[in-house]
DNA sequence: TTGACATGAAACCAAATGGTATCGTAATTA
DNA sequence: TAATTACGATACCATTTGGTTTCATGTCAA
C-alpha cells in the first residue's frame, strides 16, 4: 500500500474513504491500533498502514504506551485544503448554488459554514 | 487511468495535483482541450483523461463548439468538500494553530476564511 | 473533395494502491 | 519463565492509476 517513501500530501490522503472513516473516528478519542481496527472489517496491517498514510500527512500523531500505540486526530494540515477551497469562495459567493445543494441538509451548522466571508468584513466595520 | 466506470468522487478527483491545475486554469475561462493541453508537458491524451475524471466527479463541464470541446469549471461540488471540512471546525476554532501555518500567508483572505463559525451565532443573539 | 485539425477510443505499460498472510519482537501477564 | 498480546515489517497479489502511442472519426478550410 503506501509505502511511505516521501511524505503523502493531505490531498490524497484524504482521497481515500477509509481514511475519512478514521479521522472521523479519532476526532472522538485517542486510540489504540487494535482498538481502531476493531472498527473496521478488513485486516488490522490494512487499517494500520492507513494509518501510516494519515500520520504521513501529518493528520494524525501516535504515541507508544507501553505495547501498544495509541493514534490521535490532528486536524492541522485539513487547514492547507481550507485554504485551497478558498480560491473558489468567489464562485459560490452569493449565488443559489449555495441553496441548491444543501437547502434540505439535516445539519444547520453546514448551511451557516456557507455563508459568505463578506459578512465579517461588514462586522469589522 | 481514470475509466469513467462509476463515477469519480470529488475526493478522489482532487487528490492529483495535475487535476488541481486544471481546476485553476479553468477556472479562468473556457478552454478547448488543445489550449488546455498546451499548459501541460504530457500529452493531449493524458490530460483529456484527466478532465474526464474531473467530469466525472462533476466538477467540469463540456460543450461541443465544431470540432473542439470547450470545458468550464463547475466548482459546485467543492461545496461537499467544504461541508466535510466544516465538521473539523471546531478543532482549530480560537486555537493558536490557525496562526501557527498561516501567520505570514501573503493572502490576507486567507486569514479571514479562518475566523471562527461561532461568530454567526454570536450575532444572532 | 481533399487534406489538415480536434478529439475520443484502444491497446498497452510501469508504478502506485489497497489488500492479504506470515513472521519477528517487545511488553504484559499467568 | 512461559505464554499471550500488540504491533510493525515483509513479502506477495490483484486492481487502479497515470502515462504513452496509435488509430478512427467528425469538422473545417482551401
Amino acid at each position: 500500500m503506501a509505502e511511505s517513501a516521501s511524505k503523502h500530501d493531505v490531498f490524497q490522503a484524504i482521497a481515500d474513504p477509509t481514511r475519512r472513516r478514521l479521522l472521523r473516528l479519532l476526532g472522538d478519542q485517542e486510540m489504540s491500533v487494535t482498538i481502531i481496527s476493531g472498527h473496521f472489517t478488513m485486516s488490522r496491517t490494512a487499517v494500520s498502514k492507513h494509518l501510516r498514510v494519515l500520520a504521513d500527512a501529518g493528520l494524525v500523531k501516535d504515541q507508544k504506551v507501553g505495547r501498544e500505540t495509541r493514534y490521535r486526530l490532528d486536524p492541522e494540515p485539513l487547514l492547507e485544503l481550507k485554504k485551497w477551497l478558498s480560491n473558489y469562495e468567489r464562485f459560490w459567493e452569493n449565488k443559489l448554488s449555495v441553496l441548491k445543494r444543501y437547502v434540505e441538509s439535516d445539519d444547520p451548522a453546514v448551511m451557516e459554514s456557507f455563508l459568505p466571508l463578506r459578512t465579517y468584513k461588514e462586522n469589522e466595520k
